[in-house]
RNA sequence: CGCGGGAUAGAGCAGUUGGCAGCUCGCCAGGCCCAUAACCUGGAGGUCGCCGGUUCGAGUCCGGCUCCCGCAA
């Protein structure tokens, strides 16, 4: 039996705790989670999720800083008893000194086919650039971001109307899937960690909403692969009338050439917007401040005002 | 008590200095047409979110409450 501490945080932890907790080969000496965060309107304290899904009886952790002192004592305790650490999600860069803790090191469950999509937001970038596939990467941590030696890859295909809410939920169970057989291979000497092509590697930052404002100096076609990586997470917008209107869903139209980029305007009973090179964004469903999701016939209804 | 927008017909919205509740779409019936998401005629559908107050009279003014949503975190 192998023992481990998983860092996790967020949904897409979720089953790879949960494949790790329910196979006899794994012992969870300890889960180790962002502390409870205000979240919505009303700023409520919430758990994250991979807290609500810990199993009964495990220990949880959830310290602000990792030096901490009584989580950093847990740690250096236990962490050099454990096998391997496993981080999915957690949200925090560790830091070399609990890197060294455990005897054969750190396994990560990264969102991507690695190096492709280094960063915190590989699945929203790999619809975004428009990739027909992506995949999950269990891979060894090392000082660097995404830089370690991979030990499996799964691969996934992107469908033309996949938003990144529904490949996150298809790549967290391929992880899930993947990570329990190829830890323990790991663990028992049956795989040898191979180096990552550091020439081919790509980058993705961490979004912000402000990263889903949609600018009509870029074409259409980008513009609508935007709409649906950035669905849920962070959501796109466009402003108008100084007010924020999300837009929910959008496609690419025929072309306009006689328009000029973020020009308003309406075709077939649909709100659209010109963007560069005469293309054009149809906007199938949005939201205004303040209101309900609506489709575009809906919106336009009520407002004669959108040109 | 973080900031802000909103609740009026099935949907989206307008409603002026308080004075008969409206528009676009949908729905029903009929008409026109080779035909249509087109066009014409007619029709149904409302406790104006809830409670109280002011007034001859409140969707509108005042007070309280409930619910929905955008931002921020």
């Amino acid at each position: 039996m192998h023992k481990i501490i998983f860092f996790g945080t967020s949904n897409f932890a979720v089953p790879s705790l949960q494949s790790l907790a329910s196979d006899e080969r794994f012992e969870i000496a300890g889960i180790v989670t962002q502390p409870d965060r205000p979240v919505g309107r009303h700023a409520v304290l919430t758990p994250p999720a991979v807290k609500i899904a810990a199993p009964k009886g495990t220990l949880v952790f959830q310290p602000e800083k990792l030096k901490d002192e009584s989580f950093k004592a847990w740690v250096t305790e236990f962490g050099p008893t454990c096998d391997a650490f496993v981080i999915v999600s957690y949200g925090k860069i560790l830091p070399q000194w609990l890197l060294d803790l455990p005897k054969k090191g750190i396994v990560n469950v990264h969102g991507s086919l690695l190096p492709r999509w280094r960063g915190a937001s590989p699945i929203q970038a790999a619809i975004a650039a428009g990739d027909t596939a992506t995949g999950v990467t269990v891979m060894l941590i090392d000082a660097e971001m995404d830089h370690g030696p991979i030990l499996a890859q799964a691969e996934e295909p992107i469908m033309s109307d996949d938003t990144g809410g529904e490949l996150h939920d298809r790549l967290a169970k391929l992880g899930g899937e993947l990570l329990p057989g190829v830890l323990a291979d790991y663990l028992d000497g049956r795989i040898e960690p191979k180096e990552q092509k550091h020439e081919d590697a790509t980058y993705c930052k961490i979004l912000t909403r402000d990263d889903g404002k949609l600018d009509p100096n870029d074409t259409a076609e980008n513009l609508e692969q935007l709409v649906f990586a950035y669905d849920p997470w962070p959501g796109t917008w466009i402003e108008k009338n100084g007010k924020r209107l999300k837009i929910l869903e959008a496609m690419e139209g025929d072309p306009d050439k006689t328009r000029n980029p973020g020009d308003f305007f309406v075709r077939n009973g649909l709100p659209c917007l010109a963007c560069a090179a005469g293309t054009v964004l149809v906007i199938k469903r949005l939201q205004p401040e303040g209101k309900k999701p609506m489709s575009g016939q809906e919106y336009l209804r009520g407002k004669n005002s959108w040109i």
